[in-house]
DNA sequence: GCAATAGTGCACTGAGCATTGTAGAATGTC
DNA sequence: GACATTCTACAATGCTCAGTGCACTATTGC
């Protein structure tokens, strides 16, 4: 009972999410939030409480919608070397395709740069972040060593390489998007030629 | 003529930039900065113009002493994939040394993450140090190359990754510096699988 | 010592910030 | 239709911020 909320709370998420990773924490005020997302700042502390709290709510969001898809590729059973070199084109082709979004870079990323050591809860997520990348990486490597297309000797050393890696190129991305593009290139390539040559022993 | 300044110039930069490393430009406000210099606002306003004009020369400052030492040994005659290795290990030595000082990762990187588009000279700057780095991974792979310790077909794409792995290192150094010495160790033992096997043609 | 010059200390300004309070509007239940 | 409940609009709160103005101090050149 009582009145009905004039809005749907995963759009406000999403877009509160949008004017975070666009601007960053600080600089974005109530004000600017109140703009994007149609409610008025007394909607919004009653819905989440704080500024802070939104921010975590919208991070935690961001992180599901756009990483989840992304890492799916290396969670299937199927999954080898050609997945992983998959996820870094798929990021290519991201970058390439919307400059403007590209240049945002990573939200997480974004966050951790920002308010890092000050803020407890963000580098829990981000450690969180960094893990689920690892994990991604790491089954799809396993499965390819365990078909034999790569040694077995390094491959968790090379999920957790590939995930700073790919924090990498987010920043890469904001600096400038085509720019990494190209290096998800030669990412992709660095990672063919860890296949085991036929020849080896 | 006139009275003489009661500081060192350098060395306000230099506190000024260990307060922007540490807590970012936003966070870091012109209270904080007179407490850290010493200074009063009305010389720090005397002295630089603005808290922007003041972030951009500590911001300088920052890249020229942290950086120009890191990349001299790549830089040097006899350098190759050993000195591009040497890079790395240095980095993990530092990043296990002082867990502190690592945590706030670099001050560059945090900056194109914090400010990115919304600030034109950040960006330019950034740019400017990200070449920095693949001139120098360039020509030090460009030498094991003519010496024949790597292949000549991927120098400036392996510099372009590692410029991004570097940056991405002092990401994950800010979630966690003794995890990122470890991944400095993986990126060094990736660069050494690099160099030629003997017998290859 | 007496200007002229340059640096410092302190109080102040106006703007913007996150957050709160309160009055009213829209719903369900009886 | 009255009540309890939930949402919304708007105004105001207290606070911090970057930046400024001004009186004062220390120096140089004469």
């Amino acid at each position: 009972m009582g009145r009905p909320p004039a809005y749907e709370l995963s759009a406000v998420v999403a877009a509160a999410g949008e004017l975070f990773w666009e601007r960053g924490y600080q600089m974005t005020s109530i004000s600017d939030l109140e703009e994007r997302t149609g409610l008025d700042r007394s909607s919004l502390y009653h819905a989440f409480g704080s500024k802070q709290a939104l921010f975590e709510t919208a991070l935690r969001c961001y992180v599901e919608e756009n990483i989840r898809d992304r890492l799916a590729g290396m969670r299937q059973a199927g999954a080898g070397l050609a997945a992983v070199v998959s996820f870094f084109a798929g990021m290519a082709r991201a970058f390439r395709a919307d400059r403007a979004r590209a240049s945002r870079g990573c939200l997480m990323v974004n966050t951790v740069a920002e308010l890092g050591a000050h803020d407890a809860h963000s580098v829990l997520a981000a450690a969180a972040y960094r893990d689920r990348l690892r994990e991604a990486f790491g089954t799809a490597l396993s499965r390819a060593a365990a078909r034999g297309e790569v040694g077995t000797g390094r491959v968790q050393a090379r999920a957790n390489l590939l995930a700073s890696t790919t924090m990498g190129l987010f920043l890469t991305a904001r600096i400038d998007p085509a720019d990494a593009g190209a290096v998800c290139d030669s990412v992709a390539a660095e990672i063919r030629s860890w296949r085991r040559n036929k020849l080896d022993p």
